[in-house]
RNA sequence: CGGGGCGUGGCUCAGCUUGGUAGAGCGCUUCGUUCGGGACGAAGAGGUCGCACGUUCAAAUCGUGUCGCCCCGACCA
């Protein structure tokens, strides 16, 4: 390796050696995001904000499939509004930013900066709703939100974040639990096939519910580290958020009813997550899904022979024709230089036109998912080949980036019985240790306590007649539990 | 919020102990030669040393405060 190519390597960290500081730099050094001069926030770069543009365009039209529209309320939630749902109030009061002033005026009432919208769209869905006719309604806003947080990292946790959240009211309990699961349903499937990032998922314990939810589910995603990533989540608010903003219907019977409402949210912290599973030493490794960049197309060219930039140009024309996200690189570099910047930036595909392709008619495919060297990293391949196979090695990527996330997610799941063994996959951070539990909160925070482990989601119980392998009392669920993000 | 670390050209850092008015490498600009895994030559530009106050004839350097970032913990959906 030469020597400038070893210093710019050292820009980022092996990421074996320190997952943390490979992170923040993976998130820098692939211009995904930068600092910002107000603390906590980051901006959004243009790289970074194409990952997030196709998080939305996939979520987006599984939304739309499932029946919701888009909708948008406002930034700014009157105090008196916020407070209503009590224990919603309680669980957000400790993160609420506050607007107290405008221009030279102090303000009657406060303004919270929107930590979550509850407040806001049940105030309106109570002047919406009269009868049993007007339900469902099914709204998702895409949106930012703010939380005072203490402690922020790019992505995983920032004082102001994107996100989308839906809000839906309901005619019955029952249907509002469907469109709770559906969702959960959806979320499992963009992190898995577009992601690829594999997930268990279920109902989280009543000390992980969200502040005035009846029952909270989530998916959860395992990082490197064993710590794990809550992804996404979905409420069933049961009447809670009805009675306390007032939403109320005819339904067919002529009786007055409190609707059954829900939201549910996915944020950037997804593509932390996904940034994190993926990577490697080398930088970003981006699963082509997400990909703002499909293919990069890197001409070769002499300083008597520039026909390669002719070649790239024309082929990345046909690509772009055929719906592929493609860029040429043309600057004025030298290619392998150019093949590191790409590298660390996580794009799946390089395609490199030289004079020998030039004169061939080829190209050379070469995928980022393939450590230097592999079999079948770098390929050379007829030009007029290369939709056909940019879409296979597409998929390809995709496949094995998900394979490799799913494989790490099965070695690091522990099913134990052993109470000490338990403790101890808890407190060295082994990965989700599945066991048998007894739901109660006392057992959990015991467990934290001791571990810093917490139950990340929670199953039915197929057997009967087990022990909690934490207390020893009797079990009522299987639990996933692992220290968290 | 507690413990620890760090703020010096765009980046990585040296200089601080023992105050004397700022350096290196990379990057950047221009021109030329190059280009299949981080090229080379020549000539240039760029920093009131995070910010504020204090001590001093004199502060990147000493003191206090403050803001921000990183790590660990607590808290957090």
């Amino acid at each position: 390796m030469s020597e400038a190519l070893e210093r710019a390597v050292k820009e980022i960290p092996p990421k074996s050696a320190d997952l943390s500081a490979w992170y923040t730099a993976a998130c820098l050094k692939g211009e995904l995001v930068s600092y910002s001069p107000v603390r906590g926030c980051v901006v959004l770069r243009p790289y970074g904000f194409g990952l997030w543009e196709n998080l939305q365009r996939e979520l987006d039209a599984r939304f739309k499939a499932t029946g919701h529209e888009n909708a948008y309320f406002p930034l700014l939630i009157p105090e008196s509004l916020l407070v209503k749902e009590a224990e919603h109030v309680e669980g957000f009061a400790p993160e609420v930013a506050w607007v107290t002033q405008g221009g030279s005026e102090e303000l009657t009432e406060r303004l919270a900066i929107r930590p979550t919208s509850e407040a806001i769209v049940g105030t309106m869905y109570a002047q919406w709703v009269e009868s049993y006719r007007d339900l469902p309604i099914l709204i998702n806003q895409w949106a930012n939100v703010v939380r005072w947080e203490k402690a922020t990292r790019p992505f995983l946790r920032t004082m102001e974040f994107l996100w989308q959240e839906g809000h839906t009211a309901h005619a019955s309990a029952a249907q509002a639990r469907e469109e709770t699961l559906k969702i959960l349903d959806v979320y499992r499937d963009f992190a898995e096939n577009v992601a690829a990032l594999p997930v268990y998922f279920g109902k989280k314990s009543a000390g992980e519910r969200f502040p005035g939810a009846a029952e909270t589910f989530s998916i959860e995603a395992l990082m490197p580290d064993g710590k794990a990533l809550q992804s996404g989540t979905s409420h069933d608010l049961g009447q809670n958020f009805a009675r306390a903003y007032d939403i109320k219907f005819v339904d067919a019977d002529r009786t007055i009813k409190y609707a059954y409402t829900t939201s549910w949210g996915v944020s950037w912290r997804m593509l932390g997550g996904l940034i994190m599973a993926h990577g490697d030493d080398r930088g970003l490794r981006i699963p082509p899904k997400m990909a703002p960049i499909e293919a990069v197309l890197i001409p070769i060219v002499r300083s008597n022979d520039r026909r390669a930039v002719e070649a790239c140009t024309s082929l990345s024309a046909r690509l772009s024709d055929a719906g592929f996200r493609v860029r040429v690189d043309a600057r004025d570099e030298q290619p392998g230089w150019k093949y590191s910047e790409w590298d660390v930036r996580g794009v799946p595909v390089r395609i490199e036109i030289g004079p020998r392709d030039v004169e061939a008619q080829t190209v050379v495919m070469a995928r980022r998912d393939r450590d230097k060297g592999e079999p079948g990293q770098r390929e050379s391949i007829a030009l007029d080949d290369v939709p056909t196979a940019l879409r296979e090695t597409l998929a390809d990527i995709q496949r094995s980036l998900y394979a490799q996330a799913k494989a790490f997610l099965e070695a690091h799941t522990y099913v134990t019985t052993g109470r000490d063994e338990f403790f101890d996959l808890c407190r060295t951070r082994a990965g989700m240790v599945d066991i048998a539990w007894c739901e109660r909160a006392e057992c959990e925070a015991n467990v934290k306590a001791a571990t810093a482990a917490t139950t990340r989601v929670v199953r039915p119980l197929a057997e009967i007649g087990l022990a909690c392998v934490a207390c020893g009392e009797p079990a009522k669920a299987r639990a996933y539990f692992a220290q968290s993000y």
